[in-house]
RNA sequence: GCCGGGAUGGCGGAAUCGGCAGACGCAGAGGACUUAAAAUCCUCCGAUCCGGAAGGAUUGUGCGGGUUCAAGUCCCGCUCCCGGCACCA
């Protein structure tokens, strides 16, 4: 059909690439099936939020993920590649504020037309597997999965101060704050103090961070969550309170230190702040301190410029080996939810201390010297040889952390301790478009879940979105009101709703099983689909998303409801589009609509300039005359193929194409399979094009045919429209995406002779045909009495020849 | 400050295990075809110098050293760029 409407001279794009398409949705070949006799394959790309239309980072995921599926589907594996909506989110609830359009609504719409966008790109996805997470029968899962946390108390209920965010009137996760500021809508961050929902990540600290070493991650995105995750040795320390029935705990590093400790901090927000400053003179200049550094920001509070500032409470503390008093002291460079919100000032031996020790004049002492034994420059921070410590003087530093931790434990004083600079997840949002936490708080049992046949717990959806005061879930008395599942009392049901990185952690896992009615996922389909073989998104998760997911994983595992324990066996994680040198933004005009470049240049030339230009991690220049380049290429195809040829039988033009057809074939391979190197995939097949349109009509028509199907084979995953409408020219009835992959013949990449440099110390001075199969002997014999050499060798002594089969010869002279 | 990743022609990039640097494409130049242009097909294309040309010499992968017969690639010391973290005790 397709045939008939156009020439032999010029590819006719938008007809043929919608054709197929048509065809491909028609005829369903994208289905994921398990085939036990089948390896499986899940290839994974990060799902959108539906935000109403596709940016060029889409397409580039996208096209990144589509190739590496039809590449595995060729290559005959069983291949799950599915897609769905990460729907829940304030942008929806936003407009609802905004416009009165309830975001179910909105979300819906933008899903559909997005959905579009995704057909024109001719992706291959199983569309009967898509997941919406604002949909019931997605989200009621969510909340079974919280449930599960619940249970195993996993998640919890604490009050706190939280990251709270003005503008967008919720809560956030510490992994949402950047520098201070909300990670979705940039506003300053401010602190409050409330009781929320978390789920005890920390726990799996370790698991997270051993984890790492079993997956095929990029090193930066694996450092990322090693620096996020903070784990540091160290010890506890215990401090009594002179005249107080009290003691402070510390956490140091560096116990080795310890004698070198001349003054305690407490955070300002420490809970012992004000036990200790009842009815002395100093507690109203503390309370005033204390007040004021709370109203402090974060962002101003830990900026590096920030002066040290601090308070003495009246009270000391007694040395736990020295029996010593130091005095107690307040200040804004401790946290108070980082290891104990206090710690033990060693001025001499740490950088924050020995400032605030100079500025309020506090006694330094030196414990730690330099092996070499010259007096160090304070503050001294490095390891070295302890001094002035007691027992523990001329102990190493290292050795002295154990044996000073050792000692405390003794005492009853303290005791080695790993501490997390991670924090538990906060994940309760103040907002109404999300899926609402399944808990009913009864004045007499406590917050009790909700039973899992009542699920879900729907979203009302007669709602007044008003922008103003607490979540709209709020207002809706007769959603709040229930009777406790318990005690069958009135009771009163959670409204708010859980962050939406919930919802994605677990999205992978819906889909190895379809929509199931009765639970999250199957196991036996989970245990055959997991993990995902490749997953490629953006960096922007590299905490967030990326973490939460592993710890999912790590949950359910745990639960018995999973086998693998690392959701994602390999990560691709893409670069930017960049547009006039610049990360595409409105503000900036350098923005690129999707359809118009799809619409203007074809959906393959546009992913085959995606995946040409530059390698799949590295950010991408779109360029009109790149891409000009890769439309060229295709139509040269095209014309090669379609156009009639006239034939010969050049012994020559033979092997040279027979040759270059099996290295095309090794190449592409490898490129798509284990290296992910796109680009150089393409320009192979550039290559190989450029060698046939010099040679094929000196070869025989049936030799001409097999050359052009690998070409169309190879090309498949990359242009899939293209490779399709040649496949049929070359007279194939069936999709070229579900035929198999070419293999080559190693023989038929060995030559006969190979082309050998010369090297004259190093230099590169003549170059020489000589057989594969000869020997280092026959070489050397060949090389040495070769004429170009003579001028060369004249009247020098030759000292050394080094023999490189196929590759080289170095002559080394005096 | 700490951690990670980079730096290769006019440009994007290639060189996979230490073995002929610059594949492929873009831009540019020339030729063929054409009344002409576009399109297409073919050829050339790091720099400097010698040569009419064929060809040759020197130099060249951020900078300085080193290892090696041989270094874009390995080692040591820097510079700059990008990304992440940053009062985390």
């Amino acid at each position: 059909m397709s045939q008939k409407a156009q020439s032999v001279d010029r590819y006719d794009v938008p007809a043929v690439e919608a054709f197929w398409r048509e065809r491909w949705d028609a005829d369903n070949i994208y289905r994921a099936q398990r085939v036990t006799d089948k390896p499986k394959y899940y290839c994974l790309e990060q799902f959108p939020y539906p935000s109403g239309h596709l940016h060029m980072g889409h397409v580039r995921v996208y096209t990144l993920g589509d190739v590496i599926a039809r590449y595995r589907r060729m290559q005959g594996y069983a291949v799950l590649h599915p897609m769905g909506w990460d729907a829940f989110g304030m942008p929806a609830e936003n407009a609802a504020i905004k416009s009165g359009v309830p975001p179910k609504v909105s979300t819906l719409a933008n899903i559909g037309y997005m959905k579009q966008q995704m057909r024109q790109m001719g992706l291959s996805f199983d569309w009967e597997r898509e997941v919406t997470t604002c949909l019931p029968d997605y989200y009621r899962f969510t909340q079974e999965l919280f449930l599960l946390f619940f249970e195993r108390r996993l998640a919890y209920q604490r009050e706190g101060a939280v990251n709270w965010c003005p503008s967008c009137e919720t809560v956030l996760a510490n992994e949402q704050v950047e520098d201070g500021l909300c990670w979705r809508c940039d506003s300053p961050v401010t602190k409050r103090d409330l009781t929320q929902w978390y789920f005890r990540i920390t726990d799996y600290a370790d698991r997270l961070l051993a984890g790492l070493d079993t997956v095929n991650w990029p090193q930066d995105i694996k450092v990322q969550q090693i620096n996020w995750i903070g784990r540091s040795e160290g010890a506890v320390v215990q401090f009594d309170l002179v005249g107080l029935d009290e003691s402070v705990t510390v956490f140091t590093t560096r116990p080795d230190t310890l004698y070198g400790a001349t003054y305690l901090v407490l955070a300002p927000e420490h809970h012992l702040v004000e036990r200790i400053i009842q009815n002395r003179p100093e507690a109203e200049a503390v309370r005033a301190f204390v007040q004021r550094e709370r109203q402090v920001s974060d962002i101003e509070r830990t900026a590096e410029t920030t002066e040290k500032r601090g308070v003495f409470t009246g009270i000391y503390a007694r040395h736990p080996l020295t029996e010593a008093q130091i005095p107690v002291w307040v200040a804004n460079y401790v946290l108070v939810d980082y290891g104990t919100g206090a710690v033990m000032g060693v001025p001499a031996h740490d950088a924050r201390d020995y400032l605030y020790a100079q500025k309020y004049a506090l006694p330094i002492r030196t414990v730690v010297v330099p092996e070499s034994g010259d007096s160090p420059q304070l503050p001294y921070v490095a390891p070295g040889i302890l001094t002035d410590s007691g027992v523990f003087t001329g102990m190493r530093s290292e050795d002295a952390k154990g044996a000073i931790a050792a000692e405390l434990q003794r005492k009853g004083h303290g005791e080695p301790r790993v501490t997390y600079r991670m924090r538990d997840w906060l994940i309760s949002r103040q907002r109404y478009w999300g899926a609402p936490i399944p808990i009913i708080h009864c004045p007499t049992c406590g917050p009790v879940g909700v039973p899992k046949d009542q699920l879900p717990v729907l979203l009302p959806e007669n709602v007044e979105f008003t922008g103003r005061g607490a979540s709209p879930l709020t207002q809706v008395q007769e959603w709040v009101q229930v009777r406790c599942p318990q005690c069958q009392g009135p009771a009163r049901r959670e409204t708010d709703t859980m962050d939406t990185f919930v919802d994605s952690s677990w999205y992978y896992l819906r889909y190895t099983s379809g929509a199931l009615a009765n639970q999250p996922f199957d196991r036996a389909d989970a245990d055959y689909w997991m993990p995902v073989d490749e997953y490629v998104g953006g960096k922007e998760h590299a905490i967030l998303h990326l973490l939460y997911s592993r710890f999912f994983a790590k949950v359910l595992h745990d639960a018995g409801w999973l086998t693998i324990d690392e959701p994602f066996q390999s990560l691709l994680s893409q670069g930017m589009v960049v547009y006039g040198g610049a990360k595409m933004s409105k503000s900036k005009g350098n923005t690129l609509s999707p359809e118009t470049i799809l619409a203007e240049w074809g959906t393959d030339a546009t992913r085959l300039f995606m995946l040409f230009a530059a390698p799949p991690e590295k950010d991408f220049e779109w360029s009109q005359q790149g891409v000009e380049g890769s439309y060229r290429f295709l139509q040269r195809v095209f014309r090669l193929v379609a156009r009639p040829r006239q034939e010969a039988e050049d012994v020559g033009a033979i092997q040279r194409l027979e040759r270059m057809q099996a290295r095309t074939i090794k190449k592409v391979t490898e490129d798509l399979g284990p290296r992910r190197a796109f680009n150089t995939a393409v320009s192979a097949l550039m290559e190989y094009t450029n060698a046939l349109y010099l040679d094929i009509e000196s070869v025989p028509q049936a030799l001409q045919t097999r050359l052009l199907e690998t070409l169309t084979l190879l090309l498949a995953p990359l242009a899939p429209h293209l490779a399709e409408e040649l496949w049929m020219r070359l007279g194939h009835a069936d999709s070229v995406h579900e035929a198999n992959w070419p293999t080559y013949d190693a023989a038929a990449l060995i030559e006969d002779e190979v082309e050998i440099a010369i090297q004259i110390n190093g230099k590169v001075r003549g170059r020489i045909m000589v057989g594969v199969d000869w020997d280092v002997q026959r070489i050397q014999e060949l090389v040495l009495s070769h004429a170009t050499l003579v001028p060369y060798l004249k009247g020098r002594t030759v000292k050394k020849v080094v023999v490189i089969p196929t590759r080289l010869v170095n002559v080394v002279v005096a």
